[in-house]
DNA sequence: CTGAAAGCGCTTACAG
DNA sequence: CTGAAAGCGCTTACAG
């Protein structure tokens, strides 16, 4: 049986139905704090008739924590985020804290930020979006974590967590090179993003080790329409590639098709292409992509763990990780001799 | 130049520097509050020099809205959903608004749910899951909106968007009998969903109207790896069917893959398949398949006129919008000769 | 173990 | 237009 208190009900109605202290309740509730068995039971039973739930929002303004993780995303249509998201999202919940979500825009950045943090976040996960080194500044002067997720910016205040992007785009190169490709090409992402200048500084460190240079290099932006113009761009010229390595795989999906369809190339046969992040549809039957994986999970648990050993220890200080990549053999790349 | 104090900074500390009162801060950043021209800007100065950002949580215990909102998602790995997830939060936050995520587990929809609504939330988005009668009616009486997106749960008293899953399932039916097919077959998504069980209700009723009846019925559960074992089996009986409608397109790729790879047939030529949903891959090169459009935006629009119409008013009335469907010819089905 | 009281950082009547 | 004051619903020392 509920009574029905029009409105919310508060822990000094409850206190009045249980008869006792209005600071009873609040322990009743407050894992950990002393209350007479007896007294626990009327407080429970008394908050369960009147359909009491404690104020979260009173409790964060009261104890200076809010439990509330502030998410900042975007891309959301590129596979690999909408799994972070998740994984992220359902991590913190499991350690009762919640997720604030913020779709970040292009331009204004910091601005919108700033709103978030008006809610009093403990901490900031920035996922394929930065903020200004002067936010980041704010945020660690006032203790709040941030962890830049598969960002890494050289100078920021913030904490990063990256997978080796550089080792990976080397990967790939001797990979490529290796099966004997020579005709090189790469699509970038976009061009400020700390995820594309790794992979690309990679690719190229990989290829110029063994004298050779880029063939072609196109803008996708991380864009599926994009990848695909500037993969026709380059297939068209005069000098086309024999392999292509593509930013990620969202746009590497987009490739292919341009490729095997308006193109009607055979792939590997024709040409190669390799991916990047190894998000579920890389497997799938229609694509079976050649990629170099992301390690996922363990990114999104050191993100995790890094900001709860901060928010534990109270001090935001920045630290930085970069976890290991692996590529994975499928059916896009001609597969080298193994002529050791 | 900015002082910089430590931990949070507050009204009052405002208020001090610009020697003003500490309501004068509040009302400078209350919009349409009164204040004069020459105080505000003393505050708006001094709120810069020390860094100041209004506390949204006291601001939500005083006010009673948080300007929050609940959103209840899970299926990520479905395309449709982060899709609206980001559609969603983006048209929340141009309005003032956050959007508090939570991600649904299997089972303790409703426990983990309490502790959301814990926060104050002022309205509850349910994507992709729903929520105990008895808690919607709780929620309903707190005057809480919550509606329940691509969800219609007959005697919810929350609010529900779908778009007219019956009508897309006849209009498959009729398109796939139309162009000659008879021995139809259905992957089903969740067993317990509304969108599965009204896609396969309108599927099966115009089938009826023509007097075929289903051949097979597989069950998919919404998941890439069970569709796959779903199509393998029915393809594999006796009596393999010569076109497959499923339940939406996240599966449909998988049948498709099944379809081309393993058990090489050709597509549509020797089967046809259609899907639902219409997400962005749909219209990728390696599928191009056909489906039924769910229209995403403007279920989105409903979705938040119906949450911001509720929240003015006060009144928390459950509504529920159904928004037409369209059939997107694409390659995957055989196209109906047009015999008029 | 328990209760009275202070206080978190705001908004909002209420006078002036 | 402005300030003093009450109060949102809690947590947390502090006594007892």
């Amino acid at each position: 049986m509920t009574l029905k208190a029009k409105g919310r009900v508060t822990s000094a109605q409850v206190a009045r139905r249980a008869d006792v202290s209005q600071s009873a309740v609040s322990r009743t509730f407050t894992p950990g704090a002393s209350v007479a068995p007896h007294t626990r039971q009327r407080v429970m039973d008394a908050a369960r008739e009147l359909g009491y739930r404690p104020n979260a929002i009173a409790r964060s303004l009261i104890s200076g924590r809010s439990r509330m993780i502030g998410l900042v995303a975007a891309y959301l249509d590129n596979q690999f985020y909408p799994i972070v998201l998740e994984r992220l999202a359902r991590a913190l919940q499991s350690r009762g804290y919640h997720t604030l979500l913020f779709i970040s825009e292009p331009g204004d950045q910091d601005q919108e930020l700033e709103k978030l943090l008006a809610y009093q976040v403990d901490a900031v996960v920035m996922a394929s979006a930065t903020l200004s080194s002067a936010l980041a500044k704010e945020c660690l002067e006032a203790d709040i974590p941030v962890v830049l997720f598969n960002r890494d910016v050289p100078d920021t205040p913030a904490s990063c967590v990256t997978s080796d992007n550089l080792a990976g785009g080397r990967l790939v190169a001797d990979y490529l090179l290796n099966s004997g490709h020579r005709r090189l090409a790469y699509i970038a992402g976009a061009e400020n993003s700390s995820t594309n200048r790794d992979r690309e500084a990679g690719f190229i460190q990989g290829l110029e080790a063994r004298g050779i240079s880029l063939l072609h290099r196109g803008v996708g932006a991380y864009s599926h329409q994009s990848a695909a113009q500037a993969t026709l761009a380059m297939m068209r010229s005069d000098t086309p590639p024999d392999a292509i390595f593509v930013a990620n795989d969202h746009m590497a999906f987009a490739v292919l098709d341009v490729l095997r369809g308006p193109l009607g190339l055979r792939v590997p046969d024709d040409i190669s292409v390799v991916g990047f992040d190894d998000v579920p549809q890389a497997a799938w039957g229609a694509y079976e992509l050649t990629t170099v994986a992301q390690p996922t999970d363990q990114m999104i648990e050191a993100t995790v763990s890094m900001l709860f050993n901060q928010l534990e220890t109270g001090q935001a200080e920045s630290t930085r990780e970069c976890l290991p990549v692996r590529l994975i053999e499928r059916s896009t790349a001609r597969i080298p001799h193994t002529d050791s």
